[in-house]
This record gives C-alpha cells, structure tokens and sequence, in this order.
DNA sequence: TAAGGACTTAACAATTTCTTAATCGAATTT
DNA sequence: AAATTCGATTAAGAAATTGTTAAGTCCTTA
C-alpha cells in the first residue's frame, strides 16, 4: 500500500494536539483526519474509513473507550486499527481499552519521532492482518484448510489449483457478501495483471462442477457471491 | 463481556499442552478449565458452562468427536463454541464426524499468539451473532443489504437486478424527498448515457410491482419519492 | 521430450436486463 | 369540450452480461 493512500485520523479533544500531531503525520506523508470528541470520530470514520485511528481516552460528549467501542461495531470498520492516547500512569484505562477493542496505546506526552515509529509497525500489522489468516476455517459443511490448498466437503476432499482455491477463499470470506468482478480481479489476479472477461467464468464454472452449483450465485452486473444452501430463501 | 467472565474449556490428553496452552490463556485474562478426555469434558462442560471449548481430537476414554456430538446435544451449552485442535496435514476425510459441530479447526503445533488471537476472533463471533444487523439500512418494514444486493422486505427476501437496485437505493437514500428525474438519471445512469423518456417509468414500474404500489409516489412534473405507508399526508 | 495440469482465450449459446415504442389514461390548459 | 401534456402500462426486441465448451499456451514433471 502506498503510504499516500495510508488514511489516520486523529481524535482529541485539544487542538494544539490535533495540529501538532497532525503536523507531524501529514509531515509523513499520510492523510490525516481529525476531530474533537467521540461523536465527530465516529462520523468522520464511517466517512473516509480510515486505516488507523489516533482515540484519545478523555474527551468530552463521548470518551474513547466508548467510541472505541462503537466503532468496533462498524462492519466497513472492521479492519481499522485504533490506537489510545493516554496520560502516562493511566493503569486503570488500559484494561477497559484492550476490552473496548483497541489494538495498541501511545502515552502522552507524545514524542513525534517515537508517534512516526509506533504507527509504522501498527501499519505492518495491517498488512500481516490480511496477508496472514493462514487458518482453518469451517463454513457449513464445508471446511477450507489453507495450509494443504485443500476443502473437504462433507469428509470428502477436494483438491484445487490455485486460481480456483484462491478465488474459492475470497468468495467464502464472507459468506452472502456479493464480491464485485472487479474486486476478485484485484484480488485473486491482482491489479496489474489483465486477463480476458470471460476468465472468472471460468473458474466459477469448475468451482460450481466441483463443489456445487447452488453455492455460487451471479449477481448478474455486479459478480458473484457464496451462499450456503438453504440459506437463500 | 468482561474478558474475565470468559471461560474456555481446553481439553487434551497430554498433560503438557494443557498445561502450556492453559497458561497462555489464563495469562490472557481468560477463567480456563481442562480435562483429559471427553468424558471428563463433557462433564466439566455441563459443570462450568465455558464459552467455549478447545477440544482434542485425538483422545483415550471418548475421542473429541464424539464428545462434541455429545455436547452439541446438551440444551445448556447450545451457544458453545467449539474448536476442534488437529495435527497439521491430518486429512479431514480421515477424521470421521466432521460434520459433528464444530466451529473452527486449530491445527497443531499450537502457536500461543495465533491461537490467542484465533480466539478472539471466534469470541468476536459469539457477540456479533447476538448484534448483528447493525450497518444495513432498514426503513420501516424494509432492509437493504448493499453488501448482498438484496433488500428484504418484512423479512422476505427480494432481489433486484442492477439498475433497479440502484434506483430504489437512491429513492430510499433520503424518504420523502422528491428526486427529480433529471437527477435520478445523472446518478443511476451517468452524465453521459442518454436514454428515453420512458425509461424511468418502466424501472419505477417494476419495483412498484416488486415491492409495493404505495412506497413510490410520482410528482408529476417533477420526479419520484419515496413514502413509507401512511406518511405521505 | 512427452504427458498432464493449470490457466487463459475465443467463440457462440443462453439468459437476463434494459430500452424502446406504441397505446392508453388522467390531469391540465386552452 | 377539445387539445395538450405528462405519466402508466405493456410487450417486444436490443443490448448487456454470463454460461459453456473446446482449444491453445505455458509450465512442471516423469
């Protein structure tokens, strides 16, 4: 991910901090976000969806932990990494936060240099995040085990190439979710690569000849999503 | 939940991996239970009521299948979690019963950091199930789901194909708002695209027919809005 | 280097969606 | 009341999109 792309907002209650941290993050070549208490952070992060969120703890109108917690609750926010800022020696806070949801804390006073590191390897985790997920996952009856490159179906193994499985993962990711054409190309092919129309046709018809055909439903103009039976209406 | 309400029931013949993965998740704040075999599982399961349940599958006494199965049939733990730990490369079509209720698969060697963080993420899934629904938009009687493209009206599911999802997306974006058809036709056809006068009309047709004469309400020399039953006075 | 699998492409069939055109009806204006 | 305007309705077919099959290329492996 380019870093230009990398969005941080920044939630505290006193605007010297919001300039100066902020200085400093738009100095780093982010783009930065803020806003003053709790209510303003949820808002401007369902807007611009941002990759990290800076939460202050005290605030006035709505706390961070209490915004932490509602943002948490947001499914397009669902990946978003949330920092808390905190007075040094906040013992008490950092149980409520870690239950609240939050990834990580930085103490105040914040040092720049030590903010700019902090959120580099917050960042990196965002990456590993997406790239790891190197698990087991069951769905229904079937369960996807992504160490063999390998589904099984009811105790029935099904082996499949690697386009079909990736393609196959990303589907069963979420379950009911449609996933636009556009979207599998990015992600089972990748951005760069182009390859003709018909080309995830394809892979769903071997999917649907080996696992299904009621699992892969068209959504004729948008692209594809995975359906367990009975749960179509 | 308060992470220390959280219980797990860890079940496992060896003596050391009960006692190296209990550390872990008691270190992790968690109240942790073991047994050694499925018997004593099931009766440590009905005693403590964890939330969830980590259970070998390989076992002496009743294997962790079968405990499962058991388990799965006790009303009390009907919301249990319960993952099953494996052998890496084990092949699942070996394993009889894999269809016996689980909800995830760990495999062995277990790493403490993945499995802490793989348990999160099924607890994560135990609250969300209770609150879910939260980002759709609902109106009245009415849901959209943009993820699934499909709207579900007093519980009934309807899909619609692309233009019309998106027309009926915009008309609900705002209730009650008029928009004019020059303006629906900028957003659900693009600038550019220039189509009949009457095309409008035939998409409004169908989703009056689709979804309800009353909800979409003409303005003659205007456009469309649409009202929710009995709020257009 | 032959065989086989994975992946892509191309062609055409099948299907669904969208638009058009024609006609009707209601409301409004002349 | 006649004429006009605007929307409603319908069915047909155009257009867009996906399904399917087969063949070709590339790569790996025996």
């Amino acid at each position: 991910m380019n870093k230009n792309d990398i969005k941080i907002l920044l939630v505290d209650d006193e605007p010297d901090i919001l300039e100066i941290v902020g200085y400093n993050l738009k100095n780093e070549g982010y783009e930065v976000f803020t806003a003053e208490n709790g209510l303003e952070a949820i808002k401007a992060a369902k807007k611009h969806l941002p990759h990290l969120i800076l939460l202050d703890i005290m605030m006035p109108e709505m706390d961070g932990i209490e915004a932490c917690e509602k943002i948490r609750k947001i499914k397009t926010l669902e990946n978003v990494i949330i920092a808390f800022l905190t007075a040094r020696g906040e013992d008490y806070s950092q149980v409520a936060g870690f239950e609240a949801g939050a990834d990580d804390y930085i103490t105040k006073p914040i040092k720049p240099k030590v903010l700019v590191s902090k959120i580099k390897s917050l960042l990196r985790r965002l990456k590993s995040e997406s790239a790891a997920e190197e698990d087991n996952l069951k769905i229904g009856d079937i369960m996807i085990d992504r160490d063999e490159y390998v589904i099984y179906k009811s105790n029935k193994k099904i082996e499949l190439p690697r386009k079909e499985f990736e393609l196959f993962s990303l589907l069963t990711s979420k379950p009911g979710k449609v996933f636009k054409r556009e979207a599998i190309l990015d992600t089972v092919w990748g951005n760069e690569v182009v390859v003709g129309g018909r080309t995830i046709d394809v892979h769903i018809r071997k999917l649907r000849e080996k696992i299904g055909d009621d699992y892969f439903k068209t959504v004729k103009g948008v692209g594809y999503k995975f359906v367990l039976k009975g749960q179509d209406k």
